[in-house]
DNA sequence: ATACATAGTTTATAAAATAAACTTGTTTAT
DNA sequence: ATAAACAAGTTTATTTTATAAACTATGTAT
């Protein structure tokens, strides 16, 4: 039995990447608001997939507040498809 | 966004139930075998549906060796159903 | 009797998820 | 001008979870 990759595993982490596969681009603010979770918790997470290279993250200062930005990258939509892949082998989707 | 059903939502407890799913009734060895976990791990996990009520353990001696037999409960069997209506929420599928 | 195998369970350890506390800077009210 | 409250995160600590290692009990072969 194939394994579900760890790294998407994960409750937030799946949420989040899951928003970014439609979402193109998101802000940490509406990732909090859509999944709920707390800031530390979603920075952590980011932070993960972030090393992992399967979001890539941009930080900068608009408006004089700090603004992060993620988007996923090729890297995460192959490891999302294969998760998805794999989940589905499990479920017989 | 609806959360992912925590007892659902673990590597080794998705392949059991999964499993049991289209197995209908599988012992504690073969479940090992094909989930290749390790026993410790899958006695643990096995517990742990059970005292959710998401699957039913019956325990008997056979040839003068125990034996484990697992098979999904109807709870266990909704539970399953919510979990991957809700991931396919998250993953448009 | 000793050693090995089977079918597990229990206990201990490692990894993850989560939340609480903190940082840095910005408004807002006094 | 200063203090209080807020925003957007980060860091650290705590809890939970997953996993593996060690153990139990019984049976089998040497």
């Amino acid at each position: 039995m194939k394994e579900l990759d760890p790294l998407l595993h994960s409750q937030l982490r799946l949420a989040v990447v899951s928003l970014l596969l439609c979402a193109d681009e998101a802000d940490f603010v509406w990732l909090r608001e859509k999944t709920g979770a707390t800031a530390g918790n979603l920075s952590v997470q980011i932070e993960k997939l972030s090393e992992a290279g399967y979001i890539s993250v941009r930080k900068e200062i608009v408006g004089k507040k700090p603004r992060t930005t993620c988007s996923l990258t090729g890297k995460g939509r192959k490891a999302l498809d294969e998760y998805v892949k794999t989940l589905k082998e499990y479920l017989h989707l």
